[in-house]
DNA sequence: CGGAGTTACTAAACCGGTTTGATCGAAACA
DNA sequence: TGTTTCGATCAAACCGGTTTAGTAACTCCG
């Protein structure tokens, strides 16, 4: 029933009649070991079915073989969003496939900076991704004394010293307003995300500059919270003016708008156009089909993580390119009514 | 630039003017260290900011603190699932308070043995979570095999061995069942899960179950995949029989179905009723907002968390009971129309 | 006053790897 | 043939904790 012991490095030694030194050359692939001699040890190993010890590892070489991701999100804002699982995935594929772990925090908002310090001071990570920037990001200097390597997703406003991949959402918001502009509309509002976020503040923005940039007069904006509640208070807000199209800064919010305006009797899109953005698995399922922006937060992990492994492998790592989002036209979007 | 390293037992040792193993044993709070000696060796080790060297304690005692997450999931499908975010941020509302850390590792299916093999192998961790359970799931055995504690949400069909958190889906299921009977329906339709999915199956169970139970005669079950398409889909089909009201297996269905209802020019709830399950926070702010079953994955992840870590440290631990789901009755579900 | 038991502490081994410094034998060179 | 050089190997130290065995001093008891 017990299981035997896992085989150490000193069985695969004894063994292959060599000492611990000897095999742990060879096992990593350094010069100084006979092919002779390299091949016993190896063979030694298999048959032994030998694994290293992470633990062991860890101790000797300084290293924990694991990097961090710190969420300080409220968890029921964390299940709407499409973006973790995807970007996590992303993550994971290139972390497997450097023998990497990742170790997830999820804390209150109150103490994010407390899970760093956890995170840095046990010595369980030997870096961070760093999400949902914010303005004015203090998690930029707590890493910095920390010590700990980071990459970020999206570029922060002040030059950091980590590097990030640059994600991009002025592209799918300025598609989005260019794509309502050509049908025709001319007045249109943007339902946005806390301007303390970095994507909340500069997707509004994006959204300002593509207004100007059609040549149409500025639009109301009304900030929410990226929850489907949000969305719906801000839509109620926004009925009463006399927008003929909503640009919101997520799905989720656009979603809940999308009834709020049925409900409100304003028909879809004949009366009032509507897009959203992430596109979500659910913008395609519902009446009408949401037209949204398409964003890839899979292969951001993947960039990311290469990224992050880089950098601490000791390299200087640069900014991260990433194809910028598309808008992806469904059935919420149509020429304004004739006025 | 360069921060000091991190101080070590032995620096703490030197200051208090005592060896090592007595600083060990103090700060373990362990008998056979004097009033006296143990505070001024707290003192010291508060003055030079000791804290633990995880890497170390986890070789010395052959412990990871750490637990472990295998998801093999699609990321599409785990993107639009609340379940998650919520669980996950309850198993770490434990973990903190115990010093654990999480491992979350993301698979493609085809993988998943390999998968914990490698978090056991490696020694990454020293337990697991159980999730998604299927039907004769292999991932029993495996775990036994390799000698890994692990905690199951929902308890298996077969003993296995290992406590589980005895989430039961059917209070749920049945309260939407009679809810709709109480309303009238007598034609109740039900859009699964997959059935090899224990919480697929169980559903769809329940759902049979409480038709019985209600005196109704049983009513058509189409399986889907728990997606947004899937729910679309199977809702097509269930609008050509003559069916009054849907059970669907969860929220994301249902929200798709009830879009496609409306595009069908099925007035919702007044010739179709609809229930859904999870009562996400979209749920709310749909048209016509939608009755759900509430759960409460947070709980889940707390008590789980709890139950690992104390079958870790060695106790033997029960199954842990939740309280049950509970339906949240909205606009989506009224009396079927007058034949 | 001597032996047993207890308390407070130290020194050293240990966990399983990596890394350094020393050693040894064979080939290369003069 | 003696010396040098170099590649292959080993023994031992090290990472930073925990744990065990051993010891010195102190108390208790007859």
């Amino acid at each position: 029933m017990t299981r035997a012991d896992r085989p150490t490095i000193r069985d695969v030694a004894r063994a292959a009649g060599v000492s611990k030194g000897t095999v742990s050359f060879a096992l990593n692939g350094r010069p100084g070991v006979s092919e002779d001699t390299r091949e016993r040890i190896l063979a030694a190993a298999r048959d032994l079915g030998w694994t290293p010890s992470t633990k062991a590892r860890a101790l000797s070489v300084s290293r924990s073989f694991a990097v961090g991701l710190v969420l300080a999100r409220e968890p029921e804002l964390l299940g709407a969003d499409p973006f973790f699982p995807s970007f996590i995935a992303g993550v994971e594929r290139t972390l497997s496939d450097r023998g990497q772990a990742l170790v997830l925090q999820v804390v209150p908002e109150s103490e994010e900076e407390a899970g760093y310090r956890r995170l840095a001071g046990a010595g369980r990570v030997d870096g961070v991704f760093l999400l949902d920037l914010r303005v004015d990001d203090p998690r930029m200097a707590l890493l910095e004394e920390l010590g700990m390597p980071a990459v970020s997703i999206a570029r922060p406003d002040v030059p950091s010293g980590f590097p990030a991949v640059l994600v991009d959402d002025r592209p799918g918001i300025a598609a989005a307003v260019e794509h309502l502009a050509g049908l025709g509309h001319r007045r249109i509002a943007h339902v946005a995300g806390p301007a303390h976020f970095l994507h909340g503040s500069r997707r509004r923005r994006a959204f300002e500059d593509a207004l100007a940039e059609a040549g149409l007069p500025a639009g109301p904006v009304v900030e929410a919270d990226f929850s489907a509640a949000g969305g719906a208070a801000a839509t109620r807000r926004l009925l009463d003016s006399d927008v003929t199209a909503i640009v919101y800064s997520n799905d989720l919010m656009a979603i809940a708008g999308l009834s709020v305006a049925v409900e409100c009797g304003r028909a879809v899109p004949a009366e009032l156009s509507v897009t959203g953005f992430d596109n979500t698995d659910l913008a395609g399922y519902v009446s009408p089909a949401l037209t949204s922006v398409r964003t890839d937060p899979y292969l951001w992990g993947r960039k990311a993580a290469e990224a992050l492994l880089d950098l601490i492998d000791g390299g200087t790592v640069d900014d991260v390119p990433v194809p910028a989002a598309q808008l992806v036209i469904r059935a919420s979007t149509a020429p304004p009514p004739p006025q």
